[in-house]
DNA sequence: TCTACGTTTCCAATATTATAGAAATGTTAA
DNA sequence: TTAACATTTCTATAATATTGGAAACGTAGA
């Protein structure tokens, strides 16, 4: 089970337009990810600041990073995701099971 | 569909340990929802620091509140939850359909 | 080895957020 | 109407986050 402490942080980590924005494309690249140049140009954001944001993300557990050359690919953490959204709703709508219809992730 | 700032502010809303502990009771609650002074005792926060947060989480859409008699009752917009949550997952593992199994909600 | 390039760390200025006491507001019951 | 109670607003202080330039680091190819 997740503590609160996790979960804050990893709130705290998508609750940021430049980070938002960075997990949101790292969703929808999938495991293959995308290098961090490739982002920093994509967001029009310079060096500094995406390496910042990545950190922070990576430090949240919500992205994974691994090297190829002289380049750094992020990915996100499909596993952390659902585990953030798990404990959002955890034990939702008690006495109310017509609100709790499964949600189809993608 | 969600614009990025709201996403944002519902996020944020959800990025500080109190205000993540009022809106899981919340959740929990269900339609029926807790009495501003009954959330207070059970988190032990004093009346002023409870109302800040409260208002925060309202105007983020998160939370609804209606009036019985002297008691203010706040109850969880699952809507917005919904789409929150919709919003983080839009999309994800492109070219990877196998991490995309459907998550119950609770 | 030397040079080029992608990425991260260091740092300081600026902006945003959390906290809670005291006072104000609004509602109910007598 | 008056007194009691629930909740919110006002206000100031303290703590935390964001930004990006400059410099450092590490890898790859010549």
């Amino acid at each position: 089970m997740m503590k609160i402490g996790s979960a804050v942080e990893a709130l705290a980590a998508l609750a940021q337009e430049t980070r938002l924005s960075i997990f949101r494309l790292l969703v929808q690249a999938g495991q293959q990810g995308i290098a961090a140049g490739v982002l920093g140009e994509k967001l029009g954001i310079p060096p500094a600041t995406l390496s910042f944001h990545l950190k922070t993300l990576a430090h949240a557990g919500l992205v994974k990073s691994r090297t190829e050359g002289r380049f750094v690919i992020y990915s996100a953490d499909f596993s952390a995701m659902d585990k953030l959204i798990a404990y959002l709703t955890e034990h939702c709508c008690a006495g109310d099971a017509s609100r709790c219809a499964p949600v189809k992730k993608c």
